[in-house]
DNA sequence: CATATAACATACATATGGTATGTGAAAAAC
DNA sequence: GTTTTTCACATACCATATGTATGTTATATG
């Protein structure tokens, strides 16, 4: 989460923050833990209700503040929804860096984050807020911006590093990284509804296989 | 199917209406006019401000009606949106079978619908109604069913056919062409903020082409 | 010709997002 | 220690947009 010192006007962050030296008061933790409140009402609301249906109203007394708090917190409804997409897409990037790390071999990292993102993406919470609305909500641009700063991140990097060691030939990786995404999160929306799931998600990972394959030397 | 009279120039589709062996009415036509200028405008605006900002005042003033008739037309926002969305997937559809037929060779007809298909998702309104804002406004099911029917459907049909032919072998034809999708769709978005266009596109359609490759036979 | 109906327009009800202002407690300044 | 300021909220208010209920007029129909 994001704070501002007062007196310096220095911004940092908890979860990757440095420490500044300046001791936290006891009000600071308060006001975090509303606006963690507020957040998760709102990712609450957001993944069941949708962006449009959600209001803030109910949000706020789900956080048990109200209104005027909210917009104390966050600029607006759409700055609630960035914050809860950015959110968890950090949390996303996380799950699927522990599951990668625990593969040797940089290809069976790359094939086991693979799993771990689609894992990730059959959160329903996910799936509604990242995957089918956060698009429309905040715009291409936007959403393309937080998807590379994380999730993506993670997937670029390794092909990336399989590309140096020439286990992997292809010009763009930014570009194969995110057809790869692409597909991913295709699966994600598909599998919900499928009749067998097991094996729908097995094909899946096939052509996912396969593609890569195409670009595998060596 | 949208039918013109080529004396009056008025349009007028068939579809839900019953085929009586009556004759239409000039007054079934001005209906039929106006409802199509709703939906015309209807798209613009979505398509220039999005499915929240547009107001469904602004619309039917830019159709010179008022929102008495709009809400006589269309059962709310909503439906508005989703009858853009099948409008837009019916006329796509069109256009990626016409390319599509100018090719002999089944093969070839899959790639040249493939590009075509990409051309359609580069124009602005489809990119940003269809592909962008449809499957958060109508939700996913929805957006499925009418994606499944019109442009989904030919390339459905083409790898099926193909595999009757034995040029191709994969178990779910289904999913291995909605893999496909879900990486034009990709590439739509991704291109417009490409700096260099035209090379993204042609590694995009490599990728795509590598693909498909892993499942050719002979 | 009378009646019904359909295609609109008008007026209204209501919800929701956002803003402007008020307040009390706690921290900073002196 | 007292004063002053700040900040985290609450209250009240406003604007806008969706949707509904009702009214009106022209056209089709018996």
């Amino acid at each position: 989460m994001l704070y501002v010192d007062r007196l310096t006007g220095v911004k940092w962050y908890v979860g990757g923050m440095q420490e500044t030296g300046r001791e936290r008061t006891r009000r600071e933790e308060y006001t975090e833990a509303t606006r963690q409140a507020l957040l998760a009402a709102g990712q609450n609301a957001f993944a069941s209700e949708g962006y449009q249906a959600a209001g803030i109203e109910a949000i706020s007394r789900a956080a048990r503040v109200t209104r005027g708090a909210f917009y104390h917190h966050f600029e607006d409804k759409k700055a609630l929804f960035d914050a809860a997409v950015v959110a968890l897409q950090i949390e996303a990037a996380a799950k699927i860096e522990a599951r990668a790390k625990t593969q040797r071999k940089v290809w069976d990292r790359l094939t086991e984050g693979i799993e771990a993102y689609l894992d990730v993406c059959l959160e329903p919470a996910y799936a509604r807020i990242v995957i089918q609305e956060a698009p429309a909500v905040l715009g291409n641009a936007r959403y393309r911006e937080i998807e590379e700063a994380h999730p993506m991140a993670l997937l670029t990097a390794t092909l990336a590093a399989l590309k140096r060691q020439g286990e992997l030939d292809f010009e763009d990786i930014e570009l194969l990284s995110r057809m790869v995404d692409a597909m991913i999160c295709e699966m994600a929306l598909l599998l919900p509804g499928a009749e067998n799931p097991k094996r729908l998600r097995a094909r899946g990972q096939k052509i996912i296989g396969n593609l890569l394959g195409t670009f595998r030397t060596g």
